[in-house]
DNA sequence: CACTTGACGTCTT
DNA sequence: TAAGACGCCAAGT
């Protein structure tokens, strides 16, 4: 296993503030890691329920909800709004205003 | 060594 | 906007 991959991306992914989201490949390369948004999905896949780790909080780059239709899809949506985060039809995230680095704040 | 498998991403229809 | 083609990188068979 490569560890140093891992303390990275943990440090990120705990760096998203509640109420906001970011990405896999965002978060891989905030981590030194370019291009390896995969990898970054396997990690959280991997990883134990019981860490207490904000996964919820992680999203594809079209702000969608990763694995459409499974449990863990529906249970990370629930969490999301539980966070104060508006999920759409489908597990669509309005990224311009919760994505993380750069969220644009288009508040009324 | 060749091929497959992913909680992915970008570009083109 | 939705759907498909390609590209990507590491790990497993």
């Amino acid at each position: 296993m490569d560890a140093a991959f891992e303390r990275a991306v943990l440090a990120q992914l705990l760096a998203i503030p509640p109420g906001q989201v970011s990405t896999y490949g965002t978060l891989a390369a905030l981590a030194g890691y370019p291009r390896h948004a995969r990898h970054v999905g396997k990690l959280l896949g991997n990883a134990p329920e019981g860490a207490g780790w904000p996964w919820f909080r992680v999203v594809s780059g079209s702000g969608k909800v990763a694995r459409p239709g499974t449990p863990e899809a529906d249970y990370q949506i629930l969490l999301l709004e539980e966070d104060g985060v508006e999920v759409g039809p489908g597990g669509r995230v309005n990224l311009k205003r919760y994505g993380w680095p750069v969220q644009y704040f288009i508040r009324p």
